[in-house]
RNA sequence: GCGGCUGUAGCUCAGCUGGUAGUAGCGCCAGAUUGUGAUUCUGGAAGUCAUGGGUUCAAAUCCCAUCAGCCGCCCCA
């Protein structure tokens, strides 16, 4: 009989990676804090009908990656293959839209998609999003930008690469698309066999291609920047001035183009050098009409972003090499079974100071030091029959090999010098 | 979903044109007497050579399939 192995596309996250993604978690939470955003939390699946509409039937995400399966009932249902639609149920779901103010929220957690394994992509994998949902002011905008840009930074990384764009709305990218596909008409048939398919089923996908004998005939096709309707081209324009005032640089791409349907308007991602050909970290846009295509009568307007978190680790351990070992303060070392009795109310003391302490389950004390060493222990708390009589306790500090007798009260103040 | 590369001890790997696996490095375990580690010395355990077939007197080594990982495409976080 096989061990039973992680399923292809997932992972176990371990120690001292583990310590990583917490870090990334944490620096999430606290910035998101400072910027009045609170945790969501929407369940992990939902029913099939709220991706199809919500992130669109077209996209690749809903044609061939979800995890769709049967209830019991034979209701359809999907493990979420992205957050924002199911924030955008529960916005609906509960009236939020009643609360006052731009309603600002933040999820982290693992998200589901059948797609091939490769660097940077499995098929669990994490999102750290946010989203501001209530208003269409560019304002907005450019806070969410600033905002997952201060993330990155705080997370330790550097070097990345921001690329905004704007996509037009409802009334003006019908008319580009329209324009778009007239132009193709022609110029597909000169370009790869990939733009020939995409000219069909994806349109703008052409723009973000990388052949380079394509680039010159990718040149004559109209720029949605030039065909945004007045409206959009005022926001996007708001939106730069609003980044440049806070001096948070950035590259205009017009041809940048984003996987969901939902989005409208501003569009962004972020890149990292470290990644390999998934080297997208985040990406994130505007999707103002959502609500009303999940049935809302209301409308609710809308920007967020996520963070692929498996890649934002990915770029820090590269920023970081050295490992995160987790830190013992106090390895016990125990000499006999009084011993051993003996020092349970030690460790309470120094734990109840906040330290980190693990006992030593040898018999010897040459390998309780041992194993002291190999955790990488910074002191080592030696108790025995002599120390117990005497009721002053050994304490060596691993590093210098410095051995100091102590009593009991002196401990906590010693170590923590 | 498509194409390419890879798969030998816990980890990193050696193993030439097939002859039945390494004093390899790191790690792990034990010992060098009685209560002292990180340096030293000695010894030890551990591999269905990814899995399943095939060719052959003989396969880790050749062939096929499957699985997994990596790289690229598609696409995305």
């Amino acid at each position: 009989m096989n061990p039973i192995k992680a399923v292809k596309g997932t992972r176990d996250i371990l120690p001292p990676s583990s310590a990583v993604w917490n870090h990334v978690e944490s620096v999430a939470r606290e910035v998101f804090r400072t910027y009045n955003y609170h945790e969501i939390r929407t369940p992990i699946f939902e029913e099939t009908a709220l991706f199809t509409r919500g992130v669109g039937e077209d996209t690749d995400i809903v044609g061939k990656e979800m995890y769709t399966f049967p209830d019991r009932d034979n209701t359809s249902l999907t493990l979420r293959p992205e957050n924002t639609a199911s924030v955008m149920r529960a916005y609906i779901e509960h009236r939020l839209d009643q609360i006052p103010g731009v309603k600002k929220y933040y999820y982290i957690g693992p998200m589901f998609r059948r797609e091939r394994p490769q660097k940077g992509r499995f098929r669990q994998f994490y999102q750290i999003g946010a989203e501001a949902i209530g208003s269409d002011s560019p304002i907005v905008d450019a806070e969410v930008i600033e905002m997952v840009v201060e993330v990155l930074k705080r997370s330790g990384i550097e070097k990345f690469h921001l690329m905004i764009n704007s996509v037009g709305d409802h009334k003006c990218r019908p008319a580009y698309m329209a324009l778009l596909k007239e132009k193709l008409k022609d110029a597909a048939p000169k370009m790869c066999a990939d733009c020939q398919r995409r000219a069909v089923t994806n349109p703008l996908r052409v723009l973000d291609c990388k052949v380079p004998e394509d680039q010159p005939i990718i040149d004559t096709l109209p720029s949605i920047l030039d065909h945004l309707c007045e409206e959009c081209t005022a926001h996007f324009a708001s939106v730069r001035a609003h980044l440049d005032a806070r001096g948070i640089p950035y590259e205009v791409r017009p041809r940048m183009v984003r996987g969901l349907d939902y989005y409208m308007r501003t569009t962004f991602e972020i890149t990292h050098g470290s990644l390999g050909a998934q080297n997208s970290v985040l990406g994130g846009g505007r999707y103002d009409g959502l609500a009303e295509s999940l049935g809302s009568k209301v409308p609710a307007p809308g920007i967020g972003f996520s963070i692929g978190e498996d890649r934002l680790v990915m770029s820090v351990e590269d920023a970081y090499p050295e490992k995160h070992k987790p830190v013992v303060d106090v390895f016990l070392a125990t000499l006999g079974d009084a011993a051993d009795l003996h020092a349970g109310a030690l460790a309470a003391d120094l734990r109840e100071a906040g330290l980190s302490v693990e006992r030593s389950v040898d018999k010897k004390l040459k390998r309780a030091l041992e194993v002291a060493n190999k955790m990488g222990a910074r002191f080592a708390l030696i108790v025995g029959d002599n120390e117990i009589a005497n009721q002053t306790y050994l304490l060596k500090d691993m590093s210098s090999t410095v051995q100091e007798s102590l009593t009991r009260d002196q401990l906590v103040a010693r170590i923590k010098k």
